[in-house]
DNA sequence: AATATTTTGTGATATAAAACACAATTTTTG
DNA sequence: CAAAAATTGTGTTTTATATCACAAAATATT
């Protein structure tokens, strides 16, 4: 696994153009000209392959990861285990909180699928979150609702059952992160439990009962939802 | 109990003396003469009983509420039951996720201890941010910090037993919200329960089974901690 | 102070899901 | 391409914790 271990200083590797970049984020369509070549001269942009670590719990941070595109996961090493706490898709800012103010990184993100990311320096981002209060405000709001989503998700998964959560995750998959009724899970079975906070037997058998029941087809890693009006049943009900 | 419904607007009750305030917050340290003013002129502050709501999910969101101090539990309306997401104590923020970029509250806020929080009008709120780079920057890191303890939290709530968390809870209580190895607890044993996922019952006998190994004493709602070593013990192998 | 209501403690029972075990399949590697 | 390693499926057993039941205690209400 490759791990790219983030320091990024001024042109150490080609600038990417983010004066006309097609994936600006909400903040960044708030900069201007001069803010915009000064974000280009302190950025690098990393073509990720699947499994590719973007940064690492314990390491010193230094960077802001601007996910153009892709798919990741962050994971934090818990007492016994490691664990998926958040499964999310590009366009998005990775570790703001994990950069912003804290000197080591407080947990982990690997990229699982092909992504594209651009390291930006952190003092730049700091620079934008002093001077241009656009760009405060809607980093703002992007934590802000991940603090929400973060309190919802941890409800489901405190007052559902199995099948609820793999319904739930199933369902997730195809609405937040394929935006298509089949898609290949980018998780092992293992790696599935591990973020719906089960086992990878749980996961199997319930796999296996969702296709039995003919709401999902499946094939190893493919899943098609056939029947997503009984999935959305079994995430209220269990 | 005394719902608060929040809609604060210019000189709709006495202003605080937000320039002379002794529990200014990091943000709010930044805030200039001018600026400071301006919260006098639009922000109410009011005093809390036990009890009291202080913003609840689905209504109207209008205000941010700055706890200068006591203690508050947030929660959401889950699918079956309530559930206590989070417990604070001032000074701190409260609300600014349900309220920045929501219409409608996400979540519920009450005091669960008899405190003093200052209700900002939000628009004013955001024009600090936007103007005081100084001011959004702090935000951003209390952001920033609730989003990893969210992370850890939820992690020991999933690695570990009754007893574990039960301990988890002691010591935050201890620790962060009294200050103290003696306090009462602000929760009745369901409300303790319903915050650490799992039932009333489990808490009786837990707290009941502590008390015997002689690591806190009980007696009813006081709490004294009489070996902490042995409940970090307990909070890491259960 | 007396009554009603809520909260609490504790034993007995039920149950969902974990853990275990092992074979089959798939993927990776040399 | 063959061997090794990792992943997966499924039956059986175990276990932690929820649920149920009911009395005792504490708190709130009149």
């Amino acid at each position: 696994m490759f791990i790219f271990y983030t320091f990024v200083k001024k042109n150490m590797f080609n600038s990417p153009a983010c004066k006309n970049c097609q994936f600006k984020s909400a903040a960044a369509k708030f900069l201007n000209e001069d803010e915009l070549g000064n974000l280009e001269n302190n950025c690098a942009e990393i073509e990720l392959k699947k499994g590719d670590m973007i940064f690492k719990q314990g390491i010193l941070s230094s960077n802001i990861v601007y996910l153009k595109k892709g798919i990741v996961k962050f994971y934090i090493e818990g007492l016994y285990k490691e664990q998926i706490i958040k499964i999310a898709k590009g366009p998005i800012y990775l570790g703001i909180p994990t950069t912003f103010d804290e000197k080591y990184n407080r947990y982990s993100a690997t990229a699982i699928a092909k992504s594209n990311a651009c390291f930006i320096d952190i003092d730049t981002f700091k620079e934008f979150v002093q001077n241009n209060g656009n760009f405060a405000y809607e980093i703002i709001v992007e934590l802000c609702r991940n603090e929400i989503n973060l309190f919802h998700k941890y409800i489901n998964r405190t007052q559902k059952n199995i099948r609820g959560r793999v319904s739930d995750a199933l369902i997730f998959f195809s609405e937040i992160i394929y935006e298509s009724d089949s898609y290949k899970l980018p998780l092992t079975r293992n790696e599935f439990g591990n973020y719906i906070d089960t086992t990878r037997e749980s996961i199997s058998r319930i796999l296996t009962e969702f296709n039995k029941e003919g709401i999902i087809n499946l094939e190893g890693k493919k899943i098609e939802i056939l029947n997503k009006k009984q999935l959305k049943m079994i995430s209220k009900n269990g």
